[in-house]
DNA sequence: TATTGTTATACTCTATAACTATA
DNA sequence: TATAGTTATAGAGTATAACAATA
């Protein structure tokens, strides 16, 4: 809706020929910051986006944990961890426990509208995926899905060989949440 | 070689059966990241980065072309074109050549540096990719391929209803280069 | 007056360091 | 002395705004 209309999703360029380079150089970027737009979308609610998130599912599907072990567990800093949780804490969603044994740590619990919240989000999140695949007969997403899986799992060893073996993700990172002005070239 | 050694790749949770959600919302980050991370080491010979590898692959499979229409093709910030053309022209692999009709523009040419840059870099990408599907045979590599290329183009309707309709991306974006330090948490 | 390109500024996100309270 | 958590600071990356030159 900007001054220029003239960009056609797919530009005329030959991408085949010996473009851009692989195609998969090209759609699996494309694919991914879809889904991370949507993605982002759907867990607007919960306080601290994607991570946040992250951290509602953990501590409900598993059991309460302390914020370092979440930290270490969703591959985020602890200091960030201390954001995230001050989000959900202030919105009513999760409770700081100080631990009996250890008063150093405070288990971090779910509240009942924090297993509400991430209800909803579950929701949102799965009718995202549904929107990404629309293209793709049943069986087809099964393929991609099962595909795509075993081509993370085995990525998961190239991410550990580079860095100190970060923890498993689970959400598009962040997803730095595109400004939303106007946005006239 | 960080002071916690217990992060294993994957951690024992129980993702199938209610775990962080659908199988997606895992693989298709993991994958992201890992494609981004090797992507990225492909392309660190060249000055931007991604962007600035995205900009020798427009303007020698294309042809030269001014800094906004590169700006406008790739997606990038005009302001950010300025930053990218500036080191690439320092590594002398482009040449900013004034038009003669408007000398307002300077159309970005290729060196023969630049052309041979853009193969190494071509290069470390394709075997980039064959390491990231190398858990895949032959055909379910093309059958990914396919699958991801089909959901890509639908999916460019999704980020152009977002915002402005942003041209095609063609690489990891940015790659956020995750600090190198001794990540001793 | 509008547009190409540059420069300067501000903002967001994240990483690092320093601090407290417990152990 | 070491660890869990918090707070403060600094850095990278990006977006916005203002500017110069040309049309």
């Amino acid at each position: 809706m900007g001054a220029m209309t003239e960009a056609d999703p797919l530009p005329d360029i030959d991408w085949s020929a010996q473009g851009i380079e692989t195609e998969l150089g090209w759609a699996l970027p494309v694919t991914y910051r879809a889904f991370s737009q949507v993605a982002t979308a759907a867990v607007a609610d919960v306080p601290g986006g994607p991570r946040g998130y992250q951290v509602l599912v953990a501590i409900t599907t598993e059991s309460p944990s302390s914020q370092l072990a979440l930290a270490h567990r969703l591959g985020i800093d602890k200091t960030q961890m201390t954001y995230v949780i001050d989000g959900l804490e202030a919105g009513g969603f999760v409770e700081r426990r100080p631990d009996a044994r250890d008063r150093r740590v405070r288990q971090v619990h779910p509240t009942d509208a924090g297993r509400a919240l991430l209800s909803t989000a579950r929701e949102g999140l799965r009718d995202a995926e549904c929107v990404l695949l629309r293209h793709l007969a049943g069986d087809e997403q099964t393929q991609l899905r099962r595909l795509l899986a075993r081509v993370a799992l085995g990525a998961g060893d190239i991410e550990a060989a580079a860095d100190g073996a970060p923890p498993t993700p689970a959400l598009p990172a962040a997803a730095p949440e595109r400004s939303r002005r106007p946005s006239r070239d």
